[in-house]
DNA sequence: AGCACGATGCTCT
DNA sequence: GAGCATCGTGCTT
């Protein structure tokens, strides 16, 4: 039996859906190797009424796959260099998301270090800490891009998806501010729509 | 640990 | 043309 979420998982309001993908395994079989890490920060945008969330203008060509079914990738281009990935979630027609911010490397962290070696000055790879701890950079780590927008994470054939691990041993969530909003107006600034899994005795 | 800054190109007004 | 769901560097606490 397979361990992959399936979009009834995903069929849910964003807000579960961010806090239930906490401690799951984002998986990409990337030229037939596996690069995974444990989801350890997500955070949930919520529809066009969400005056933080890309869906606010309405439907868009760069935003579609948002109106679409859940379980798909939403993933965007940002400040000129940088690619983030988003799970579509809850029914056709609602354009609501789940934006993975940080992933804690657990198969094929060898080669998550060659993908991001060429992101600093020096060529080397960053620090262990740095390696997969923000949105574009455990895209780069894995290899995502904006070929993956519009994939479905569920279809049997699928090589990025999501599979069902448990929760770490102690482990605590914590629910804080969306990240980078500086220009967007409360109330929505505030909501504490950010997860964090943090490691036992934070 | 926490700022300020520049890189770089797409999206929507 | 303004702003951006960011990152790495370099500097200050």
């Amino acid at each position: 039996m397979s361990r992959r979420l399936a979009r009834s998982f995903f069929d849910r309001p964003a807000l579960v859906v961010a806090r239930a993908l906490l401690g799951q395994r984002l998986v990409h079989v990337r030229n037939g190797r596996r690069l995974a890490g444990l989801i350890t920060e997500t955070e949930a945008y919520l529809g066009e009424a969400d005056l933080a969330s890309h869906a606010r203008p309405g439907r868009t060509s760069r935003n579609a796959v948002m109106y679409g079914p859940p379980g798909f990738a939403y993933v965007y281009f940002t400040y000129g260099m940088h690619w983030c990935l988003n799970i579509v979630t809850e029914g056709e027609g609602t354009p609501t998301a789940v934006l993975l911010r940080a992933i804690a490397p657990v198969e094929g962290a060898a080669t998550m270090r060659r993908l991001r070696s060429n992101s600093n000055r020096r060529g080397g790879p960053p620090p262990e800490k740095h390696l997969t701890d923000g949105p574009a950079k455990l895209t780069q780590a894995l290899g995502i891009d904006g070929r993956f927008n519009g994939r479905d994470l569920c279809a049997p054939e699928a090589r990025l998806f999501v599979e069902r691990a448990g929760l770490p041993r102690g482990a605590r969530v914590t629910a804080g501010p969306r990240v980078g909003l500086n220009h967007t107006p409360e109330p929505w600034r505030s909501q504490r729509w950010n997860f964090r899994l943090l490691a036992d005795g934070r």
